[in-house]
DNA sequence: AAGTGGTCTAGACCACATT
DNA sequence: ATGTGGTCTAGACCACTTG
């Protein structure tokens, strides 16, 4: 039984509040918020019931349910009906849905396929360094891939990560699902992303790798992912070819 | 006092419900949704209080609040601590958050300038039909414009309205907000919107409107934009220069 | 049957805006 | 001072899943 006294604080302040008051179903989901981002629980795995988190925090039930409401809703946890809350897992299902937003014309949404040219671990460029906020002289490790969601090549795709999070990953093959990699292996959740979009012409070694024509029009997109608490830990410049695939974007 | 019974129903079903169980609060929202879709509440104006709609309906203050919480989540209607619920407006603000997404590169979101090329009334083609769920014959109002940021016209857009929502529009200076004219004039809400984003080849008559190069890259945007009822009510497609800006897409 | 999340209620109190 | 939405609580009951 933790000694937590709702009365003021016990948490961090979070970004961006107005400060002067903070809700105590705020600083639940900050303490909930500071487990899952410390592993307390295993991706996947189930966490304490509401009346179990509520009588050790020290709070009502119904306390607990709004921070873990906002948690559900913000996907990083999941929660159902007669079974319990779950840690959110990037399986393919949620990539699909929150991460992969490249969709054939007509048909489904598909997981692509990837196919790794290269891996390396470099000095971060000024841009790595800016995205990542690395200090000078920090590695990154970089991967190339090729990306298809049928027989063509669709996709190539450059990744920047910093070393010192993802130390050894470029002793071991890659995966096709990265985010299930970062979480299992070194701890770091991907909670979103933020990504820029222009239209660009292909490089000849861009082409080239697309089997496509230097000049053509393809689609710039760079991602940057955050970690559970807010800090960038990927940079992925990807280079698409939409002539049968387009990028969905829903406006809500 | 309107003799509502909570107990079964009361409303129309939803598209996509389990069917099996409804909760309250999900009645209460539809009949409140049903409320702002016949404009019985002038946009940005107030809606009774939480106390006084729970009192009519016949539930608890609680079971309307978790309803208008959810109008709140999906932008339709704006709640302010200490003054009220209101209508959600399409002022600069919320569409500079909600439906554009085109910012430049280093600066601020701004809203675009807008200078109307051709406005005409015409059979809508297949792409249109489709899009807008019309049938064989039906007439849309076509509006070609140009947008800029800056000095330089960045965008050239096609819009197509169904001409039996919005008769008569034609006939008058169109603004540069379309959205708030919509609600204003036709009792047409823009709820939410779906866009579809390709890199393509400028043609040369597009590339002329833009003072670019024909065949240069541009970012292709086709938007669905649906009413409060779920509609489509208007296709929109644009073509953006995208050196000095990018679309920004946040994936939570 | 037991345990979990989901709904609904009623009431007290707090924060905020307006009069 | 009054009225609004926002928080917090406690308890009853419902729906769903699992043993």
């Amino acid at each position: 039984m933790t000694m937590f006294k709702p009365e003021i604080d016990g948490g961090v302040a979070e970004a961006g509040e107005p400060l002067g008051f903070r809700p105590l179903y705020r600083q639940v989901k900050a303490i909930l918020l500071r487990r899952l981002s410390d592993g307390v629980w295993a991706p996947g795995g189930p966490l304490p019931s509401e009346g179990q988190l509520a009588a050790e925090i020290g709070v009502s039930q119904g306390t607990v349910r709004k921070a873990l409401d906002e948690l559900a809703a913000e996907n990083l946890v999941v929660r159902r009906q007669g079974r319990g809350t779950f840690v959110a897992e990037h399986d393919e299902r949620r990539i699909l849905f929150q991460f992969f937003k490249l969709v054939p014309d007509d048909g489904e949404p598909r997981f692509p396929e990837s196919t790794v040219l290269e891996v390396t671990v470099q000095h971060a460029d000024a841009e790595e360094r800016a995205a990542l906020e690395l200090a000078d002289g920090a590695q990154v490790v970089r991967i190339l891939r090729l990306r298809a969601l049928g027989p063509r090549p669709l996709i190539v795709e450059t990744l920047s990560l910093p070393h010192t999070l993802f130390a050894g990953i470029e002793t071991a093959p890659v995966p096709n699902n990265l985010y299930s990699l970062y979480a299992r292996r070194y701890g770091v959740t991907i909670a979103h992303a933020r990504e820029r979009l222009k239209a660009v012409a292909l490089s000849p070694a861009d082409a080239e790798r697309l089997g496509a024509a230097a000049g053509q029009p393809a689609l710039r997109i760079d991602r940057i992912a955050l970690s559970l608490d807010g800090s960038p830990v990927e940079l992925r410049i990807s280079l698409c070819l939409t002539e049968e695939v387009h990028y969905l974007s829903e406006l809500r």
